[in-house]
DNA sequence: CGAGTACTTGACACGTTTCAACATCCGTGG
DNA sequence: CCACGGATGTTGAAACGTGTCAAGTACTCG
């Protein structure tokens, strides 16, 4: 069976959702007009008012604001399967800015088709708003992760949700997935600069919890990772516990 | 005319959303139950599961989280006329926990309430939605705060919001608003020390931006304030700006 | 009047940033 | 094929912002 364009999108709401067979079959069926982007490539801008809302296909965004003292800081990561600026059917203008990090396949769907499906299908419009709920929750985290942890358990904890939301739609085997950012990208990311970055992970990698070469991030200990990084992932509001993990808990 | 239990709650909407007016009335006939609560009184708690949604008609109230090094990170303030925990309808289990502040009176409507106001009438069901993204937003803001700006911008910056939020529910005059937290409170929220902030709001003070003395905030030169916190109040995505503010270039 | 809470101050310690240099890898063009 | 530039990662030393500790003041409330 070939797989549909929505498939991640189904897979992403189905981890946060449980949708009818014919609320799913409505969202698969939703028009769309796929692009590729090159990496560095802004989606949409802080100010502006964009018609579409976009829809990840693969590889990876990220939201930022640039603040009066030039630093740029990263607001939220994205992958396949989000929708990273839901956000803007009932928010007209950005208030901040939405960017490739590494080349990415977006499908764009206009805002009207949106409102109308939500409008249709109260289980769909209820699934969004969900959506858009957990990104305001790991917002919130962001909050607690940079203004209240040191800088080990930030950049650990930040590892944990990244390898978490990747398995949760897939895309992590065997506590291994793809995390196509730089160094610097992670210092803006926890607020940090890259130099004290780097002795971060290098601690990280010789404490023997990860390892983090190119593109493709390892987790070697999940458990001491998520000590590390004082991660507990409940904040993400998942139905079910990825495939690889010994949900501690819950 | 008698103010109705849910006039700051309209003025909310009113400064993000353009209700009709039977909308509005709808609105102002859900049915609530009021309850007084005193100061540093849990609302809900990370892991319950609320029933309700609580509206705030006077008084302040804060989400926070605790982080495994014993640390309370503040991860919003509420005025009167918001709804802190609206993400609950679709969001069962807390991943934070809201308390009071200040003294507080605060409505409670039930889940089933407004999940029927929102099926029947969807351009409430919009604002609603609508004032969760508006957290989101301020969410963001706060990541960039936290973890962008230096002690002095950064509590520059919150005294902004608060200040700019007060005016849009006509809570502020003259630039003066009610600011009930502790200096500690404000470290919390800012993720600095106690000391480092009453440093810092010293320095506000020399500078004569603010006087902020027991729970009333009066902001002394508002543009001066605006620019140390690098402040620019798009991000609260109001309707109009409130009245006291020169609005810097829309 | 005593106790508690919030605020203030000074000195020092520590985490993190900054700066500057260097290593490594990669694609490009000569 | 090698030379080159640019981006990314790594390292050391010094500077700086902020935290910690400890003490003291001011105020409120019973």
């Amino acid at each position: 069976m070939k797989p549909s364009l929505a498939e991640f999108l189904l897979r992403r709401l189905n981890s946060i959702y449980a949708l009818d067979e014919d609320d799913k079959a409505a969202v698969d069926r939703l028009p769309i007009q796929v692009r590729d982007l090159p990496a560095d490539h802004d989606i949409v801008r802080e100010g502006e008012r964009p018609t579409h809302c976009c829809f990840l296909m693969s590889g990876m965004t990220a939201w930022f604001k640039l603040t009066g003292e030039g630093q740029r800081q990263i607001l939220s990561f994205h992958l396949a399967g989000d929708l990273p600026d839901l956000q803007s059917i009932h928010l007209t203008k950005m208030d901040s800015t939405l960017s490739t990090i590494s080349r990415c396949r977006i499908a764009f769907v206009k805002h009207d088709v949106l409102h109308t499906i939500c409008a249709e299908r109260p289980k769909v419009a209820s699934a969004f708003w969900r959506m858009t709920l957990i990104d305001a929750a790991i917002f919130r985290e962001w909050v607690a992760n940079v203004g209240g942890r040191q800088a080990y358990p930030r950049v650990a904890h930040l590892l944990c949700e990244i390898v978490m939301r990747s398995a949760a739609v897939g895309l992590a085997e065997n506590l291994t997935c793809s995390l196509p950012i730089t160094q610097s990208e992670l210092a803006d990311a926890t607020g940090m600069s890259t130099v004290h970055v780097n002795r971060t992970l290098q601690t990280l990698r010789r404490r023997g919890l990860v390892d983090w070469r190119d593109t493709r991030l390892e987790v070697l200990d999940w458990p001491g990772l998520q000590a590390a990084g004082d991660f507990d992932p409940s904040y993400l509001h998942l139905r079910m516990a990825p495939s690889f993990d010994p949900w501690p808990a819950s």
